[in-house]
DNA sequence: TGTCCACTGGAACGTACGGCTT
DNA sequence: AAGCCGTACGTTCCAGTGGACA
């Protein structure tokens, strides 16, 4: 209670402050603006695409191509939904589901999103693939309806899983009598075809797109639109604007990080209670960006995880071996009083964190001395040192120093 | 030239869990 | 209640391997 008047100032100073934002949510990724520039084309032949599906015919199956960031969800969703309403208005039987195969991550929940998506209940688990997909496939043919599917990332669900589900979907047609189903399938990795079964992969591309990175003038052209939308008139200075659009160009032409470095940008200005957002705050918007990216993975972390890349930090050199890692990591798992992971299954968590940009990880080969993967860390010592500080569990093994660095600092044994 | 180290990484399998159907 | 099911996370087993050294 007492402490209320520290608050004051701040929502004071949120309130009466520098107000740069007319519309915050214009700037988030899942906005779907009225018009989307240097797109046009797309949108027409996507649109031409589906366009048959207004006389009751199945279109053909797309498969849609593009680094992430270059509008392939924003317009599959923009021209989706206007064929919605255009058939609706016509009268015709169409119906779109959008489905993140990231998100949603495994057959079972695809095919149960899709059946929701209809009108249908579907448990969370209990049931067997099998028997939803089923479900699925009556409750749509019963629905008589033209059924667009979309699934986005579909590498994720391929990569993993197989191809059994999209092998399923592109066959479906031959069973259902009065409904007809489309597949529209995104993909950021233009190697998926490797993946794919050809059979699946020749039904799934009956159209292939492929969306182009933006350059730093069409990426301008689009926070330009946005920020007009977004900022008060006045509060962007044409640097900081350039500059958000240089930074996501050099990043394989990513609209969505230049859409987050603006909006982002703004919540520093903001905070500064500056009158204007200017290249200086964008700078700094970067390095906020980035720092939360790697706070957020550390501290999200599974105990091993972490454990691990406790291990690298403590034996500090600037690359060390699998084996000697799993020889800290041990000493660290007893005095946690931890049970103790294989070497092998470490192997594939330090796979993960390389992925995730927390560590590097090369597989190198010393001849006689057998081989092995060398290890660095890409996290600064202190950042990891403050995130690990502050865990309940890990807080006092950050200090501690392990047993098995004491002896001989060379190989000898 | 071949040997042989210290691993890598694929595959199959095990266990725990939450939750369905019948 | 019993019997399945999918998912997450781990283990066991093992064939495969780049290259320094003899």
């Amino acid at each position: 209670m007492g402490n209320s008047h520290i608050l004051d100032g701040v929502f004071d100073k949120f309130v009466n402050g520098a107000n740069l934002f007319k519309d915050r949510e214009v700037l988030r990724h899942d906005y779907l603006p009225e018009r989307l520039p240097h797109r046009e084309e797309q949108i027409q032949l996507l649109g031409q695409t589906v366009a048959p599906v207004l006389r009751a015919a199945r279109c053909s199956n797309i498969f849609i191509y593009g680094k992430t960031g270059t509008g392939k969800t924003a317009v599959t969703k923009y021209v989706l939904s206007r064929l919605e309403s255009k058939a609706k208005e016509y009268g015709a039987p169409v119906k779109f589901c959008y489905v993140n195969c990231r998100m949603i991550g495994s057959e079972y929940r695809i095919f149960a999103a899709l059946s929701q998506n209809l009108g249908m209940t579907i448990p969370f688990t209990g049931l067997s693939v099998g028997e939803v997909f089923d479900r699925f496939r009556t409750g749509l043919d019963s629905s008589r309806t033209i059924f667009i599917v979309v699934l986005d990332e579909v590498d994720a669900l391929i990569k993993d899983r197989g191809d059994s589900l999209l092998y399923e979907l592109t066959r479906i047609n031959e069973t259902l009598h009065k409904s007809k189903v489309a597949l529209i399938g995104i993909s950021n990795d233009l190697r998926l075809k490797e993946f794919l079964d050809p059979r699946v992969f020749s039904s799934l591309s009956e159209e292939e797109m492929v969306f182009r990175p933006y350059d730093a003038s069409e990426l301008h052209n689009i926070l330009l639109e946005r920020s007009r939308l977004s900022f008060h008139e006045g509060t962007l200075s044409d640097s900081a604007l350039s500059i958000c659009s240089a930074l996501a160009a050099a990043e394989h032409g990513d609209a969505r990080r230049a859409l987050d470095l603006l909006r982002v940008a703004g919540e520093v200005a903001e905070r500064q209670g500056a009158r204007a957002i200017t290249e200086e705050h964008v700078r700094e918007a970067e390095k906020h960006i980035e720092h939360n990216r790697v706070v957020d993975a550390l501290q999200n972390l599974t105990l091993h995880s972490k454990l691990v890349l406790l291990s690298v930090y403590h034996l500090n050199k600037s690359s060390a071996t699998t084996g000697e890692i799993y020889d800290v990591y041990t000493e660290l798992c007893g005095e946690l009083g931890t049970g103790l992971l294989t070497q092998r299954r470490l192997g594939t968590l330090v796979n993960e964190l390389d992925a995730m940009g927390l560590l590097n990880a090369k597989v190198v080969s010393m001849g006689r001395y057998g081989r092995t993967k060398k290890l660095r860390l890409e996290v600064s010592r202190t950042l990891l040192k403050e995130v690990f500080g502050n865990d309940v569990r890990l807080g006092h093994m950050v200090d501690y120093r392990p047993k098995a660095l004491m002896k001989g600092s060379q190989s000898g044994n």
